[in-house]
RNA sequence: GCACCCGUAGCUCAGCUGGAUAGAGCGCUGCCCUCCGAAGGCAGAGGCCAAAGGUUCGAAUCCUUUCGGGUGCGCCA
């Protein structure tokens, strides 16, 4: 199905040809032979480094093992026309009837053309949100969420098996606070007086969690101490909390397949245990850390402390596990809910942080090294900040002003699919401009409008040709004779089609979904190309007056399109346009 | 001071893990609607890929150093 590959395997095939006739050694490593389309189109639509790479190891000189390799690759029909060129690369022209075959290849895969094997069912947990059960989620969360969901998708898309998970930081001195915060609230329902101080959450979103927590338990926590209520105040704050964060997501068209409670880890003997792990494989220790070289901390005191050595694994100082008064830092729970994705069996781990988090890199790869022994490979993929922006102007976000973008308001502002589609058009350690005015802009510097126009302009054909008593059921069309396709402006858009199954691959093994939507930018713009033409060569148009069948394969491949924009729409989760007026 | 990320057209950014003459949008110049959706398209100008070394057939991409920007740096998660 990828055309790459295929056009791989000829070379594969013309390289063992000259093996068998003994003009090239056996013994190859073919690893280092690519397929690839050239920069120059006029280069051809494929080349191949493969005489170059195999010159020192074969002893030859590229270009002669090239000239020998181009009979053997001409040899097959798709191949029409081969050359050397350069230092020895090998150009290939492929015949038309490769391209015109494009269109019948998708229709009948539908949305599986461009799914993958790569990932061979390999599983992958993917982490990500994990925003602390304190609040509603914000703009920066909304990057990472965006940005975790369309790579589990791409994943799943090349063949994966996908766990979308999402860590509840419900076990620290934060969720404390919000108790507190809530309890405040909670008098406020019955009429006191309250402040909030420093070291409160005084946000509006915690009046009504106040007010249900009196409605549950009436005023039996009023002149109660701390003691009586915590422990349900949290539980029960943290639990409204995660109703907030899910209903969140679920607008962003987001839904985790696992909730992970930090909470559950403490007092069940797993954090012990995974720190045990540790301890068997003499990686915790009692310490003493040097202070920081160049700024030490004006409270700077040697303390002995527990210590993971994870400057075994590459971390540059080894980490402390245990605070002096015995309990838990908080990083030995994220070992120990590492450990239990180790565990779990996952073949891969992957843990979308925000930008700020990347002090915790090291050590959490370091972590799972050690309690994998570095079998299970972790990717940790930073977001970085969104810049907010309000028709040019920097859009300053404020807790206390009370000008805090939250999930929610961006999304009621622009929708779901804009938000999508913006946070995923830059590379997730960029970082990105948001600017609530340009993200709704119909016009071409807009990304998400330019692909949804070109959908959008798609279907309006469909329907036209429909009105008119045409066939476009994709069976139908997949059935029409494209052997007419012969103008560069039609197959440039089926050779754009045929990269997708390998952007695919490229895209997952990278983890970079930013990939995807920069392709749809261009499947996009090879459709607005040929639509334009159409208005100077009235043979190019999709529609051809009384002319069903002709009508029927320039719809195919303008079908074609729509499939796969869907395809890769469907990925980054974004709904595609049937019209835009 | 140390670690990580980044530095590509005037601006905002891609660049397929080392390939050929480095690409797109905005902005600028000039064109294309009696014609399927012009909310589009075509053409042109614009570059020492921060700098200097190194690795090799070949470097924006890999290594080293320097400069510049961001983030983080022991009982906060």
């Amino acid at each position: 199905m990828n055309l790459f590959s295929e056009i791989g395997t000829l070379v594969t095939q013309a390289i063992a040809a000259l093996q068998s006739e003994g003009a090239l050694p056996e013994d190859l490593n073919l690893a280092p032979v690519t397929v690839e389309p050239p920069r120059d189109p006029a280069h051809g639509d494929m080349a191949t480094n493969a005489a170059m790479v195999l010159a020192k190891p074969a002893g030859k000189k590229p270009r002669d093992i090239a000239e020998a390799l181009v009979p053997h690759l001409t040899a097959d029909p798709k191949i029409a026309e081969a050359s050397v060129a350069g230092p020895g690369f090998i150009n290939m022209r492929l015949a038309d009837s490769v391209w015109q075959a494009m269109p019948r290849t998708v229709l009948s895969s539908g949305e599986r053309f461009g799914r993958s094997d790569m990932g061979a069912g390999q599983s992958v947990n993917v982490e990500y949100v994990s925003a602390n059960p304190t609040g509603p989620l914000h703009v920066g969360h909304t990057r990472g969420a965006v940005f975790g969901d369309a790579l589990a998708a791409l994943l799943d898309y090349a063949g994966y098996s996908v766990t979308r998970e999402y860590y509840i930081n419900d076990g620290g001195a934060q969720v404390d606070v919000l108790a507190r915060s809530v309890y405040l609230r909670y008098l406020e329902a019955h009429g006191h007086e309250v402040e909030f101080a420093d070291g409160t959450y005084p946000g509006d979103y915690l009046i009504e969690v106040g007010q249900a927590l009196r409605d549950k338990v009436g005023d039996a926590y009023v002149d109660a101490g701390e003691e009586v209520w915590l422990e349900d105040v949290r539980e029960f704050a943290t639990d409204a909390m995660l109703d907030l964060i899910r209903e969140d997501l679920k607008r962003l068209g987001i839904e985790m397949d696992v909730f992970y409670s930090e909470k559950s880890l403490y007092g069940t003997g797993r954090i012990e245990a995974a720190i045990e792990d540790l301890r068997a494989k003499g990686l915790i220790y009692k310490g003493v850390l040097e202070p920081p070289k160049g700024k030490t901390p004006e409270d700077w005191e040697p303390r002995e402390q527990t210590l993971f050595k994870s400057t075994e694994y590459g971390d540059d100082v080894d980490r402390p596990i245990m605070k002096s008064d015995g309990a838990w830092t908080y990083f030995a729970p994220d070992i120990a809910y590492h450990y239990d994705k180790v565990s779990r069996g996952f073949d891969q781990l992957i843990d979308v942080f925000g930008a700020d988090h990347g002090g915790y890199v090291k050590r959490m790869k370091a972590a799972v090294a050690a309690l994998s022994d570095e079998k299970t490979p972790l990717d940790i993929k930073l977001t970085q900040l969104v810049k907010l922006f309000k028709n040019g102007e920097p859009f300053k976000m404020s807790k206390r002003a009370g000008t805090f973008v939250t999930m929610r308001d961006v999304i009621d502002e622009v929708g779901p699919d804009v938000t999508r589609f913006v946070m995923l058009t830059r590379k997730n350690d960029a970082p990105l401009d948001f600017d609530f005015d340009k993200v709704l802009e119909q016009s071409k510097d807009n990304p998400v409008f330019y692909v949804q126009y070109a959908h959008a302009r798609i279907s309006s054909v469909l329907r036209k040709a429909d009105a008119a008593g045409i066939n476009v059921s994709d069976a139908a069309l997949a059935e029409a004779d494209l052997s007419g396709m012969i103008h560069p402006s039609e197959l440039a858009v089926a050779k754009k089609l045929a990269e997708w199954p390998r952007l695919v691959e490229i895209a997952a093994r990278g983890h970079e979904p930013h990939r995807v939507a920069f392709y749809l930018y261009e499947l996009a713009s090879e459709l607005h190309a040929l639509w334009n033409k159409g208005n100077d060569v009235p043979e190019l148009r999709f529609l051809q007056e009384g002319d069903p069948a002709t009508s029927q394969s320039k719809i195919a491949l303008a079908r074609s399109v729509a499939v796969v924009l869907a395809s890769g729409l469907g990925i980054l989760g974004v709904e595609p346009a049937e019209e835009m007026r």
